[in-house]
DNA sequence: TCCTCGCATAGATGACTGTCGATGTCAGTC
DNA sequence: GACTGACATCGACAGTCATCTATGCGAGGA
């Protein structure tokens, strides 16, 4: 299934019951935010001026190894959460912005009247 | 940590890099929902009329077996994202809404203006 | 009291995953 | 071309997890 495709056709959580199909897609999202790592590079990416982040600019943040940073942004990008360029010798990660839209979205609850 | 604290503390990801305590709360009920049956029984009970299901009505919707649900039901509402409620010989699972609040403002990203 | 029903817990197991060191690839430099 | 730096990929390994069967526990009925 393509990145894209993971959030499409959910209704929101509390609308109805999702089934088998959908639950798949969005659950293999839910499930790259599930790690702390992978939150805070999100998050680094998400809330940097410019939009963009050096990977190299990640890698200092953190205790782990560089491949573990490597294999957390391919998971992110894979889900639909980044994309990346290359641009000389570096790369860069950028936020998909509607991705965490359509994330929000599921969860939202009708307020209770 | 207790349940309602994992989300507590945490300002939306685009705003500023989470510390690893924040990720490590926030992480762990993102991975409660990365489970495509534990997003499933979330979806049943946010989705009932009524706003609460009984345990019954949700193990005959999966093919998985009726302790598979109660394990799920259990992670579930260890995060915070359901309670419950034994009446009887039954266990009655509600959402909790303001879980599902706080996550949704998580992933809010402010307008590119 | 014993039985049945609804649900939770315990223990086991196969599969997945986060992490690492080693190595490969690509781009720029000498 | 050879070297260096930035990043990705590979293979291995330890820990975690989803699932199962078997069993325990509380509540109501015969």
């Amino acid at each position: 299934m393509e990145p894209l495709e993971l959030l499409e056709c959910s209704p929101p959580l509390a609308r109805e019951p999702l089934n088998a199909e959908q639950a798949a897609g969005v659950a293999q999202v839910f499930k790259a935010l599930g790690d702390p790592v992978r939150l805070r590079i999100l998050s680094i990416v998400a809330s940097h001026a410019g939009g963009e982040v050096c990977v190299c600019d990640i890698t200092g943040a953190f205790d782990v190894s560089q491949p573990t940073i490597s294999h957390h942004l391919k998971v992110l990008k894979e889900v639909g959460l980044l994309v990346s360029e290359r641009r000389a010798s570096w790369v860069y990660y950028r936020l998909v912005p509607e991705a965490l839209s359509e994330l929000s979205a599921l969860l939202n609850v009708p307020a209770t009247v």
